[in-house]
Parts: structure tokens; sequence; C-alpha cells
DNA sequence: TGTAGCGTTGACGTTTACGTAAGCGTGCTG
DNA sequence: CAGCACGCTTACGTAAACGTCAACGCTACA
């Protein structure tokens, strides 16, 4: 059974993102469509590597990390250099997200200051119109 | 007590930026040090404002978003509806929060199964040289 | 048959976030 | 007093991440 595929548009619909980008996303090398004549055809793998690139945009990475990202995902590891490089990949990743994380936890405390100062000061003011 | 002041220089080794950077996000009216002459003088509010923009950096902000998190830390609330507004993004920032939080986990869980994969391929290699 | 929708390839434009270099003043210090 | 560290302004350069045409090909369909 052949797996499901994808229009170029119909990613771009679901993702939310343009053709422009997911084209020049295969220019640099993180997606590999295959080719109906001209035509891109995107199979659930690059599906896959797409949603990863986008969730990595949203935490700050830059394409260039959303690319190791691709590449942990993909098993391309065949000999032990590589597998042990992958690893030490991983580890810097999760040190990254860890600092990440540390960060929101920050800000949503300090969002909830800024919050209560606001309703603080709604509070001084009599009703105003 | 006169609290205490930063040259840029020392700013900018405690934060690990370079002096450009912190008089560009100057330009962009993101910080706002007095002068002494020509001289940039920097207060612990500067600092603070400085190190909100590097940890909004961290997570993937804009400048742009960075400015707006240094509006929420600023008390300059001062009628209504700029208060009411300010809940406002208090509240989106919050969802782009809790967004990163979603999107950082699921990326710790593939970085656990990228891990595994990489520890079952190399125990697969018998003890290369 | 034309026009609307989907796809393609260039190629140039734009914004963001700084880097880099030139040229200058100030103040210590060997 | 030469040189170095530190600071300033002005201005051009640049990499990343797309946006925005232009010009074209297929297919369906009213």
């Amino acid at each position: 059974m052949a797996a499901k595929t994808y229009s170029i548009s119909e990613l771009a619909r679901e993702l939310d993102v343009t053709t422009r980008t997911i084209r020049f996303y295969e220019e640099q090398g993180m997606l590999t469509p295959t080719r109906r004549g001209q035509e891109r055809i995107y199979t659930p793998r690059d599906r896959v590597a797409l949603k990863l690139i986008l969730r990595g945009k949203r935490i700050g990475f830059s394409l260039a990390e959303c690319k190791t990202l691709i590449e942990l995902y993909d098993p391309q590891g065949d000999n032990r250099n590589q597998l042990t490089l992958m690893l030490g990949k991983i580890a810097e990743r999760r040190l990254q997200l860890e600092q990440q994380l540390l960060d929101i936890q920050q800000m949503q405390l300090e969002l909830d200051t800024a919050e209560e100062r606001c309703r603080a000061a709604l509070q001084q003011i009599p009703e105003a119109g």
C-alpha cells in the first residue's frame, strides 16, 4: 500500500506556511520531495520534517539548527563516529531546551507580577469613562 | 545612596554581548541610558531591560516582541485603556509561552527516541576501530 | 476558447539584527 | 609624549528568511 502523499499547497494550507517557504526549505536542503514530472510530491516523512522545522522555529531555532534537528530524526547513523557525534548533538539540544524552559518559567513569573501591577493600577482608577 | 551604574563594556562583558549590540538596542528604543557627556551610563534598570531582551531572544522572540516585554515590565500604565491593553498583551504572551512549552516537551520526546535509536545502532556495531 | 486554479522556475526586493571599519576624543601610564 | 584602552558617531556591509513579481505549462470546465 502506497503511503499518502501531499501536494505543496496541501502542506502549505495544513501547516500554515506559504508555498514559497516550503520551496525555500527545499533549496536549503531541508526537504527532499520526489517529483512527478516537475511537480513536487511530499511523503508523510517530508511532512514530519516540515513540522520539525516549524516547531523549531517557534522556539527560536535558526534554520541551520532545525536542519540538525531533522538529521537527528533521520536514521542516517551508520558508522560509529557519526553516531557518537549524533549523541553529542542530542545532548547539546537538551541543554538548550533546558535553558529555554528556565527562560520561559522566568518570563511567566514576570508576566505574573506585570499582571498584578496592572490590576492594582486599575483598582486605583475609580471608574473612568 | 546612588544605585550602582554600569559602563557599556561592563554590561557587554557580563551579559556576553557586544557593545555594538547594546547601542543597537538603544537605537531601537529598547534601552535609554543616561549620559555623562557622551558616555552612556547604565542603571540596574537598564541592565534588567537588557536581560529581558536577551532572555526573549533565547526563546525566539523578535526584538519588536522583546520591546513589548520591556513595556510589560515598565510601570507605564496610567490610564484605563492602556492597562486593559496591557492585560491583553500579557495574556497573548502567556499563550505563546505555553505553545513553546509544548514545543519543547515534544522536542525532548523526539530527542529521547533519537538517542535510543543511536544507542541501539551503536550496539549493532561489534567493536569498530 | 478563454479563464481560473494549480504547479513550475528564476530573479530581484525586503526586513531583521547586527558586524565591521573609519575617524575621532579622553584619560592613564610607562 | 607615545601608545593603549575605552568611549563616541556615522555609515556601509551582510546573512537569514523569506516576499513578490514575471513568465511559463497543464488541466478542467462553462
